[in-house]
DNA sequence: TTCAAACACTACTTAAAGGTAGAATTTAAA
DNA sequence: TTTAAATTCTACCTTTAAGTAGTGTTTGAA
């Protein structure tokens, strides 16, 4: 039960530049530095969030990347989403094909449950949630 | 979210021995078929299973496989233990090397609160459980 | 005692996730 | 207007999970 890497490094990189103030820039290898995330695949992670609406960047020299959404309205999901994180997964846990309300699996029930209980809190947590700690 | 094809595959083919007579021998053949597993890949599983003492296995002809122990006492988290799914994953949701009680990443709380709720689906279900339905 | 039907073992192939390399593009300062 | 510092694009390599192949071993019935 994890989030893949991909997802985890994007949450990380979303924190760092909320902590260190949103507004500032914050080149690729500072980032890379400071997270120890590998530079070519942290900057692959960045264009997902840059189309995803999370990040936004200049190009060129004294360019890098910020964040310019109110930060309120972010939310952890919202990074996911644009990494292509599956929250939404509706498949059976055990792979089920005739899984669903009418006839259930046996871990059906239990599984939403706790299931729910993640999504909320990725739903529910907001960017400004992370500056308070 | 979710469990692994493995970890998948196990329940499932535990269900399937529990729901329709543990003390019954059934065949590879005849499991690999009925649940559309492929066939080797599901032997694998099975030794894995059987080395996790859930299953008990007899070779040759009129061999198969079936559930001797009490059913009560095995736990859905026996199985993912036996399929070395790592259910008491302790690492940190973000990858945050420095995530502990003292010094927290910012989803930790909520992430420990989610996870335990599906730690305990797994723990708190036996194979008893799945006769009922 | 043979032999077919079963599980078990070892090694390989394929697909997907994680990670790397290099060149192209953009931009602002010198 | 050149140049260095930055992001972006395309393609590749590596590792791990998923799935396949073939052979060996065991066992009970004919």
């Amino acid at each position: 039960m994890k989030l893949n890497t991909t997802s985890q490094y994007a949450i990380r990189i979303v924190t760092f530049i909320v902590q260190n103030g949103a507004n500032n820039k914050y080149t690729a290898k500072d980032i890379s530095e400071k997270l120890s995330i590998p530079y070519k695949y942290m900057t692959k992670i960045m264009t997902l969030l840059v189309d995803g609406g999370i990040i936004s960047s200049s190009r060129g020299r004294e360019g890098g990347y910020s964040i310019e959404k109110e930060l309120a309205i972010i939310k952890i999901g919202d990074i996911l989403e644009a990494v292509k994180e599956n929250l939404h997964q509706e498949k059976c846990v055990i792979g089920n094909g005739s899984c669903n309300k009418r006839e259930k699996c046996i871990l059906h029930d239990k599984w939403i449950t706790a299931k729910k209980a993640m999504q909320e809190i990725f739903e529910n947590t907001t960017l400004e949630d992370m500056i308070i700690r």
